[in-house]
Parts: C-alpha cells; sequence; structure tokens
DNA sequence: GCGGTGCATTAACATATGTTGCGTGCCCAC
DNA sequence: GTGGGCACGCAACATATGTTAATGCACCGC
C-alpha cells in the first residue's frame, strides 16, 4: 500500500522534501477499512480526526429533515476528510463509502506540530484542501446554474478528471461506481429526473451504464456540452514565481 | 480601525497570545478600499494575495458563458479570501463589493511564515477558512434540495447570523444590502422568481424592503420556515478537549 | 427453482420555476 | 424640472422538474 494516491498528487506540487515525504508517512501509518454503504463518519458527531483516503470511493452528505440527503461532494483516492477538525470539533457532515475504502486515520491535531516543523508539507497538505474548496464552488455553480442535462455531464466529467489526477488510468477512471439515486443526490433532483436525463444523454451514447455503475463512452462530447473547464483542477503545478516566494518565505530560517 | 472584525471574532477562539495579536496587526497593516459594484478581484487572475474584509459586504461569484453569473457566499466583515493563493495561483472567482468595503491586502505567502513562528495564529485562520467552508456545503444544501421560499429564508437568517457573529448589532445585522437580483443570483434562481418568493414572505410580514435593501422583520418566523441550525456556525467556541489537544501539541516546544 | 431486494424504467399528472414583456416609482445627474 | 437608469412589481405563458405509482430485470440466498 505505499503507493498511495495522495502522494502521488502532492509529487505534482515538486517542492517536497525526504523529510516531508517520511513524516507523511508516518502521518498515514494507521489504516482503517470500510466496504461498499458503510457509514465512515457520522453527521453532528464530535471529531477530532483527520482522514486521507488511500482508495476507493466516498461522498460527503448531509441529512436533511425530511428524509432525504444532498451529496456534497464526492471523495476520490488522495483527498482529505477533516483537514479543520482540529479547530472546528462537530463535523456537521456525514461520510459514505461508495466501495471498498481504504482510508489512513490521524488525530486533526497533529496537524499543529506538522504545520510547524514542516510548514512545507502543511502548505501541501493546505493545497489539498484548496482544491476541495474549489470543488465546492464548483458544485454550487453546477447546481445552482445549469439543467439537469448539463450538471449531469459537468459532474461526470469532473469525477472523471479527478480521478485522473489521482493516478487512475483512463480504463479505471472511465467507469464510475455511482447509481442514478445517488446521482441524483449529488446534483441535487429527483431520481426519476435524474433518469431521464440519463437516458437522454445515454440515447446520445455518450454515457451506459454497467451494473450499478455508469460508463463514460464519449468524454469530448460531455465536456463540450457542459463547456467543462478542463484547467479548472490543474492549478497543482504551482508556477516558478509562486514557488519561488514560498522559499523566499522559508528561507530566513 | 484598530476595531476590526476579525479581531472580534477570532477573540472567541480565546487561545491567542499577546504576540499572535501583534503578528496579526502588522499582517493587517495596509489597507485598501472598494466602493458599491466595484470589481476588487477579476475571474481567472493570477493572484497571490490574500485580503480580509475589515468592513462593508461583498461576494465571491462565477460568471457563466451565457452571462449570467452565481454568487458562491457572501463576505462579512472578518472574513478571509484567498487563503490558498500561496498554492493556488489562480483565482477563480471574482469578488465584488455590494457597499463601501475596507480590506487588508498582503502576500499569500506570508502565510507561509506565520505557520512557522506563530501556528496558534495560523490554526486561528485556518478556523476562519474551515468556516467559510462550511459555508460553502450549506449553500449547496440550500441550493440542491430546498424550494424557493425555504432558500431565500435560510439564506437571509444566515446573512443576519454571520453579521451578528462578527459583531454588529441587531439594527445593524437585520438591514442587509442586497437587491433581489443579487439575492436571485445567489439562490440560483431568476430574478422573476425572486421576486415572487419575495413577495411571498413580504405578505407574511417577516421581510420588507427599503431602499436597495431587505429588512428581516420576523427572524423566528423565518428561522423557523427554514429549519435553520442556529448551531452550524457555532462550532467557534472550541471545547475544552480540542483545546487541549492543541495545547499538547504545542507544549513540546 | 423460488422469492426477495435493489436498481432502473416508464407513464400521467402536479407543481415549481423560467421567460418575455411591460408598467411603476424612485433617485440622481444635468 | 426632466430624462434616464435602476430596482421592483406583475401577468401570461412555456418549460423543467417533482411526485406517485406501477413494472421489469438482474442478482443473490436459500
Amino acid at each position: 500500500m505505499d503507493r498511495n494516491h495522495l502522494r502521488y498528487r502532492l509529487a505534482a506540487l515538486d517542492f517536497l522534501e525526504e523529510e516531508d515525504w517520511s513524516l507523511l508517512d508516518r502521518l498515514l501509518e494507521r489504516h482503517q477499512f470500510a466496504t461498499p454503504g458503510e457509514i465512515v463518519v457520522l453527521e453532528k458527531q464530535e471529531l477530532k480526526l483527520t482522514r486521507v483516503i488511500l482508495s476507493g470511493w466516498g461522498f460527503r452528505f448531509r441529512s436533511l429533515p425530511d428524509g432525504r440527503r444532498q451529496i456534497l461532494n464526492f471523495l476520490v483516492p488522495g483527498d482529505v476528510v477533516g483537514y479543520y477538525a482540529t479547530v472546528i470539533a462537530r463535523s456537521d457532515c456525514g461520510v459514505e463509502a461508495l466501495t471498498d475504502m481504504e482510508y489512513a486515520v490521524f488525530p486533526a491535531s497533529d496537524l499543529v506540530e506538522v504545520s510547524r516543523t514542516n510548514p512545507r508539507l502543511m502548505l501541501a497538505l493546505g493545497w489539498i484542501a484548496g482544491q476541495s474548496e474549489r470543488i465546492l464552488d464548483e458544485q454550487i455553480t453546477r447546481i445552482g446554474s445549469r439543467n439537469a442535462r448539463i450538471r449531469m455531464a459537468h459532474m461526470l466529467v469532473e469525477l472523471y478528471v479527478r480521478l485522473r489526477k489521482a493516478g487512475l488510468d483512463r480504463d479505471q477512471s472511465s467507469a464510475l461506481p455511482v447509481t442514478q439515486a445517488i446521482l441524483a443526490d449529488a446534483l441535487g433532483m429527483s431520481a426519476v429526473h435524474a433518469n431521464r436525463t440519463f437516458r437522454s444523454l445515454a440515447a446520445q451514447g455518450w454515457i451506459s451504464r454497467e451494473h450499478g455503475a455508469i460508463r463514460l463512452e464519449d468524454i469530448r462530447k460531455l465536456s463540450a456540452i457542459a463547456s467543462f473547464d478542463h484547467d479548472y483542477l490543474d492549478h497543482g503545478e504551482v508556477p516558478p514565481p509562486t514557488l519561488g516566494a514560498i522559499e523566499d518565505a522559508l528561507s530566513p530560517d
């Protein structure tokens, strides 16, 4: 399991040193497992743990008074859950596994020490957190201002792209382990309408279903109708000036 | 201007020391101003600055291909914009002022040093960032799974609560400087429908308009129909166990 | 083989929301 | 004052989406 996807994603940043990597390894020592449908984190739970998804899929969600639920975002390998748990004690959202899932757990307060001893690593983890926030922005835009077809296409492409960035190859990342009901919860629409929308996209041959999963058949077409911005998750490759600034800030050490 | 609202909000955390406060003051030394309607941050702009709202209102938004825009969240005094700018160079959303606004600006890379020298302060700022993320979660839930009336009521109450927590008194915080068009952009609905919804709430006497602003007349009723969770922004008062953990993590200093 | 159970599909109908277009009142610059 | 711009109000109609309810189909345990 040493080839975890967080490592892969962080490598793109290209400024971590040997000691950062080894501290990261120690941080991620303790692993836990979950099976499909398992609730990993309960809502409204006192929570002082940070988790890192190592393999498999899940999602963060909130339940509504009327029994429905809203999926806030999906979790893929390399994602961090509970980054702020040190300062925000209660978790307001639950986490559920979609597939078999392996994740690392450590006390959130460890991050306080990390920030003191290895600011570079902390910065790198902050980068991951920042990406999540950007994904939330995108989710808001998707739900708030697009119709069902575009919403669904956009969501599917985003998941595909995130998986590829997490290091999964084309074939692994074009079969998404989500049911239409899950998609409906994520996109804020009824299951029936999700099905209508799904069939409409499937009729054009852009997606298809296989078992309880969805296969992307034509990612270009999907990106096109959703006017998906392929750059939007790309800012990982920190450009030289910024990297310089980091070194400057660190150098008076 | 020494009584800035970030200071007020951070005071609730109750673990910052004298040196943290003075570093914060130095960080927020440089102020800038904006007038209503002014674009403070352009979309898709290289951005290596972090900003802290000191007074006034604004919002983060994204433009859509068809000319509409989605408001991601509102900014009130004490909010931080561009917390991750060190690692995520490009800003994907713009920031616009709603009222006269004063804000502090500093290079995002300063935060790297803060995290090394004053992890407590960094933690405190992370708490602010964590609250913003929670607000995004709420925005997703609001847009994704509630009808127009509830969405609007919920949003209005949230703004009211956030203002009060930022230190504004009841009267200042029950008049919100937003037009119905702004609300529509925030709630992901058409301006006409926002107006319908507004009038429906106004007909019950729960809100009213005054000039270009909205006055909340009955916050209890609004909270009730929106089943607004008054705790959800409350986790600021870090409970003893967590605070203990922070001290533990810091003590081997 | 049988009967579940979970997911997908479909139809008919109800409702929420979007669109277009026009009218009103207010404030402000000239 | 007056003309223009802006926020708001409103009606009629078009459309997207929700609801309910029933059906089919695969998989699985027994």
